[in-house]
DNA sequence: ATTATCTATAGATCTATAGATAATGC
DNA sequence: ATTATCTATAGATCTATAGATAATGC
């Protein structure tokens, strides 16, 4: 790939260029971005991680935010086709619910740059604008059509839907903030663990748990606190 | 509580001051970290929204990252004396783990700030030092060997400790992304179905997943994708 | 001539400081 | 005199731009 002889001025630290320096920005942009947030890394950092200097930067991407909104934009999940193929299939809607988060849950573990974590941050809606609060808007409405489904065929115990959807869609999403490429965790037992809390908190009591409740109902309760706002 | 002649030049929206300024501030600035992370926030922000002016900022807190420290040291969950209590109770481990984390997640459902929310943001952590994260490593523990010595035990199934650890410490770290103390869910009803969750997932296959899991064998997969780098 | 990079910097922040000011307290 | 605030700004960023430069391509 790398050739000795290259078009343009030669890097200021002498490194030969990779075949594809977009991407090489792109992957340097989003570890920083998973390690410090987006405001809290600059140019700079990306450029040196990248191998080039900060002003050669605009050449790829004219503003900090582009790098940001095509590392967000990639992250649309596959989730609308399948979910399409899911509910077409005419499987029981508990087993279409479980297939659609055990491969949002595989793709969420398999994306090395860990775009899900980027696009949870608080600052990355404010520029990236509404298409992303959108996209997880309409992802959210597919968990709750399926989990609302099942409850109606009586496979799912769900006093409140809303509650259920939140709890389960959080709970995917949650594993971006902890997995890691790195662990010797791989995403198939991750993916099925999660999604095996999911479900399980979804059936109607099974009995151990039943007996778990009421044995804690004698346990001792939390000193109460939280982050009340004492007077410094 | 508010009086109407006061010490100290009035502020120039003429508003009162509350009793409490420095609490103020820091609610203010604990709803914009939350909506807009650290480092997107700026003091001038804080500033309008607790009604006064950037420069005075100082005066109660000399230097932005002391709001953070002020706002992240008030999270110490009560977490630490609950599980001390709780394994000197003599009561089985899984009931135990059950009432650990239902704690958990009412603390942070119940915490009006969303501290939690703020302490999760990956530009934090570089802010406030080393503390949060030795803090959250402590609690993180806790939640392992009480699921070890629930394992041990023979109540829950668990093959892998640190995968199980991750994912429900993940689960309730994940209500800080989601619970609004607007909304008409309950905390009470967010840690229930949250609770349920992790530990109906560490219980042995209930017969209700087992069959799912069989069935979904036979569902269609989802269109391989993730976030592959294409050239832009 | 074209390309990919470089260096240097203008303009736009943002934070913390310095010193003034408008109240009350004594 | 003390206090809580104000206004104004210095110093430190950080980003995007302008123009130079060192390669290859033709």
């Amino acid at each position: 790939m790398s050739q000795d002889r290259q078009v343009g001025r030669p890097r200021a630290n002498g490194a030969v260029r990779s075949g594809d320096v977009a991407s090489e920005i792109l992957k340097a942009a989003a570890a920083l971005f998973v390690a410090k947030g987006y405001n809290g890394t600059s140019t700079r950092e990306i450029a040196a991680t990248a191998g080039l200097r900060q002003g050669s930067l605009p050449h790829y991407f004219p503003r900090k935010q582009d790098m940001l909104v095509a590392l967000v934009s990639k992250s649309l999940r596959p989730a609308f086709a399948h979910a399409t193929v899911l509910e077409a299939s005419g499987l029981p809607a508990e087993v279409q619910f479980y297939r659609f988060v055990h491969s949002d849950c595989l793709a969420i573990c398999r994306d090395e740059l860990n775009v899900t974590s980027i696009a949870l941050q608080p600052d990355v809606a404010a520029v990236v604008g509404p298409a992303l609060e959108n996209e997880r808007e309409a992802v959210v409405d597919i968990y709750q059509r399926m989990i609302a489904a099942a409850a109606r065929s009586g496979a799912f115990d769900v006093p409140q839907t809303e509650l259920a959807t939140q709890t389960a869609f959080g709970m995917v999403e949650s594993i971006a903030r902890w997995y890691s490429v790195e662990s010797d965790l791989t995403p198939e037992m991750c993916a099925d663990q999660v999604t095996r809390s999911i479900i399980c908190g979804l059936l109607p009591t099974p009995s151990g748990f039943g007996a778990i409740v009421a044995q804690a109902a004698h346990a001792p309760a939390a000193t109460e606190s939280g982050s009340q706002i004492v007077s410094q």
